[in-house]
Formats: structure tokens, sequence, C-alpha cells
DNA sequence: CGGTATATTGATTTGGTTCAACTCCAGTGG
DNA sequence: CCACTGGAGTTGAACCAAATCAATATACCG
């Protein structure tokens, strides 16, 4: 559970007993191989799947065969938990590498959400924040040029991974071949390798096997458009708070 | 409230005391005119806006003036949840035409989970189909052709709509630019404007004053790869429904 | 009735795709 | 130990979907 708590301290710091409760409420960790599929689509999600190291990655295909890669999900990440409200899954989640998860069950939020409301606030903002990255992908397909594209993808990842301490100064490791790169930014392989061998050459980054380092990050980002507030990197806001002591019972209900 | 109600009774139907329940707690309705900013990026969100009646959407511009639109919001839609969680907006939400709205204040959450715990979880599916709508337009964004991804739009409005009733068989008003459209589908305004020709000259759909039919749903679905799965109206799933049960304390919270 | 926003159309350009080689490995098995 | 295979990366050439530019037509609006 450290990746997530790591990922949770940035919103609120976690107590002793509520990173404890974390824990045992993660129930079984498990190791999964490479290129496994933890949540089908169609398929029930059983549990919100909480990714504690490696990479992952979900998608979806088009009848034809063409497929879109919806996001990357790096440790510290949860995916599924909208499984708890929905019959079935509209993607697929499959690991890339070895991963270690963890899972949430669904019937437990009750429970959690009685004895730690704070852990529950704090696991939805996960969700929100989440979502707040796909609507920078969004922007980033219908609006971002392939070299922008590639530029943001890299400054995003840089940025998520280091919330997690899952890099070294501007280099981390990319364990994704290219056409995963293209699926996930609605381009050709070959473009894709285009935009990487310009930014390369511009002295922008640097790629060895499967790791990248951001030479000159700010530039990067500044050609890249890539404003990292879409991650909500800030603790809890008053109305938050003040929400979650009325729900404690230390606020009144109404005033 | 009509619209919101119309729209949870795919999840759940509402007891009349959780409707009324529903109307209080969506505090005072508003009238409000087109062109408005309902909530503005950067700053905070103040409460969930529920839209009534009326069209708005929500959008976000690059830095040189390019612009995404992110979602349109037609009745029923809740925008803003996030923002209990999240100190500001990562876009804008401006009304299109007049519309009527709601609020939900944050402040107000605990009191409607610990009253009405079923109504807390119909509005956090109706978040999570929303959820489902961006990952449905990010494969559109990404690997669907302009004609595609317009058709698919249509596609995906006339069943929204018709969630809520706001359509006359196969024929909806759609009071948008197509400089709108061409924002919502990454496209420029010139080719939005040809692959409505072609499909218009292919009579797969008609058009009029600021309305639109489709002329042949199956084939434009089909084309399109309009697959409405992803607005997931089916009943909650009975794992929701044992942990509505255990919540409300009518089941063991650990068993 | 003039003026601004939107729709329509054609000509031209371009960013990105497609196709087809070719290279460079890391297995793998004989 | 080496030949063989297959996946990934690299490169060039031809092509195409969609953008851009520019002009006209139309509708709406005070």
């Amino acid at each position: 559970m450290d990746a997530l708590i790591k990922k949770l301290s940035h919103f609120f710091d976690l107590t002793g007993s509520e990173q404890i409760y974390l824990e045992r409420f993660g129930r079984p960790e498990e190791a999964v191989a490479a290129k496994t599929d933890l949540i089908r689509i169609d398929d029930p999600i059983t549990d919100a799947v909480v990714l504690l190291e490696g990479w992952a990655l979900r998608y979806r295909y088009l009848p034809d065969g063409r497929r879109q890669i919806l996001t990357f999900a790096v440790p510290g990440d949860v995916v599924g938990l909208e499984g708890s409200l929905l019959r079935s899954a509209d993607y697929t989640f499959s690991t890339i590498t070895e991963c270690r998860v963890a899972y949430f069950a669904h019937t437990d939020w009750p429970e959690l959400l009685i004895d730690q409301p704070r852990l529950a606030a704090a696991i939805l903002w996960v969700s929100f924040t989440e979502q707040a990255m796909f609507l920078e992908r969004l922007v980033s397909l219908g609006r971002r040029t392939a070299r922008e594209r590639v530029g943001h993808l890299l400054c995003e990842l840089l940025a998520r991974l280091s919330m997690i301490d899952g890099t070294h100064g501007s280099c981390f490791r990319l364990p994704v071949t290219q056409d995963v790169l293209a699926d996930t930014l609605g381009l050709s392989t070959v473009h894709v390798y285009r935009c990487l061998q310009a930014l390369r050459s511009d002295d922008l980054v640097r790629m060895a096997d499967s790791s990248v380092e951001l030479l000159d990050r700010d530039s990067l980002a500044k050609e890249a458009a890539f404003e990292p507030a879409y991650f909500h990197l800030a603790p809890a806001p008053w109305w938050t708070q003040q929400a979650l002591l009325k729900f404690e019972g230390k606020a009144p209900l109404r005033d």
C-alpha cells in the first residue's frame, strides 16, 4: 500500500491508524504476471484494483481492431472504483509488466465510510483526479499536435511518477513499446517514432533501454502546454474538512 | 428536478419521499441566461450544478487559443461533483441556451449520505456514467475518423436525450453551432460541415433550424461503432444493493 | 437596413498515415 | 554454439484525411 499512501498524502496526511486500516482494507496483496487481464470489458468488476508496483493500462477496441488506450496506470492508482455501482466494465485493464496489486471489495465501502470517512474521501479524491487526467487527455487528442501530445504525455508521466517517488531526477523507466504510445496518443507507431526522434534531436529528451530522461522539462512543458494543476495535488479544501466533521458527528449536520 | 429524477430512475426507482428529498436538496432552482459561466476554470467549485433545462458545455482553452469542448450537458446532468474534494475547476462550464439549474452544496453531502444513502449512490452513479462517456469520447478522438465522430456524437446525443424524454422519435433539437461541434470532436468547422453534408446526402440524417433527425439510426450506429452499453442504463447491481443495506444498518457490516 | 455570426463552397496545403524495407536485438531450439 | 525466428525500432516514399485559406451566401438581430 506504500505507493497509494504516498499518493494520498498529497491530499491528507494519513494517521498511523488510517494507514494500518488501509493495509487491512486492501485485502490480499498479490503478484500478477505481465500481460494479464485484471478487469475485462463487459465483465462485472468484482473489486477495485489498487496497483502497488508495476505498470498497467486500460484500453478498448473498436470492432475493426483499432485500439485506444485510455490510461496508463502506475503504482498508487486505483482502477475500477466505478464497478461498485456499474454492472460491467467498459474497458479492459491489463498489466504491462509484472505487478503487485491489492483489491478493494465493493461490499466493504460502507464499513470504510463509517469507520474511516477521511480515508473514503481520500480514495474518492483519487478517482476525481483521475477524471481530471481524462479531461486533459481529451484536450490532447482533440487539440494538440502529435509532437505536443508526446511531450505532454512524457511530462505527465514524470509528474505522476515523482508523486510516488518513481523517478530519478528527470529520468524514469517507461516499459512501453512505441505502438502502445501510439494507441494512447491517437497516432501511428511510425509517427510516434518520428516525434520522439525530433524531441531527441532538439535535446529535449533522451532515451535508452526503456528509460526516458527529460533534459529540459521547462521548455518541453511550455511547448506542450503542460500545466500540472490538473493533478490537484493540494490538501483537502475547507469545505471537505467541514463535511467530514459533520459526517463524524463532530459538527452539527444542519446549521 | 424532473429531468434528474427521470435519469436516476434508470438506476433506481426513487421512492416518493426520496423524490421530495431530492427537490429540497437541490436548493434554489434558478433561471440562467444563455452564455453564462456557471463554473469558471481555476475558481473553486462552490456547489455542484444540476442542469434541469437547457443546454450547457464544459471546455478548456490551450494558451494559444485552441479550444477543446469536453462535454455537452443536457437536462439531468450533474456537473462539478468533484468540486467537493478539489480546490478548483479545470474547465469552464457555461450555458449555451437559457437554462434552469439547481445546486447541490458540498457541505450537504454528509446529510444526504446518512439520511438517503440510496440517493447518494444514485448521484454518484451519474458521475460514474459521465466518466464512461469521457472514455468513449477518448476513443472517438483517438481512433475514429471524422465522419465516425460526427455520427457517434449524434447517436450519443439522441440516446442521452431520449433517456430524459427530450426527443421526438429520432429527432431532437441541437442548439449548437458547427464550430462548437468542431471543438467537441477535434475537427475544423469546415470539415464538420462536410461530414454533416455527407451524412445528409447518404440519407442518414436530416437537419433544419437547429434540429436533427436520424433517419437511419441503425446504420449510423453501426458505421460509427456506437455501442450504448457505456451509458450503464441498468438497475444497481446486487453488490450495490448489498452495500446499501449494510450502510442502512439492515445487514451486518462484517459478515 | 446594415452588421455580425454562421453556413457553404472550392482550391490548396499539410500533418500524419500507410506501406514496405531493413536493422537490431533477445530468445530458442537444434 | 550458431542458425532461425519474431518482435521492436528505424527509415524512406507515396498517399490521404483533414486543415487552412479565402470567398460567397445566408440568416439573424438590434
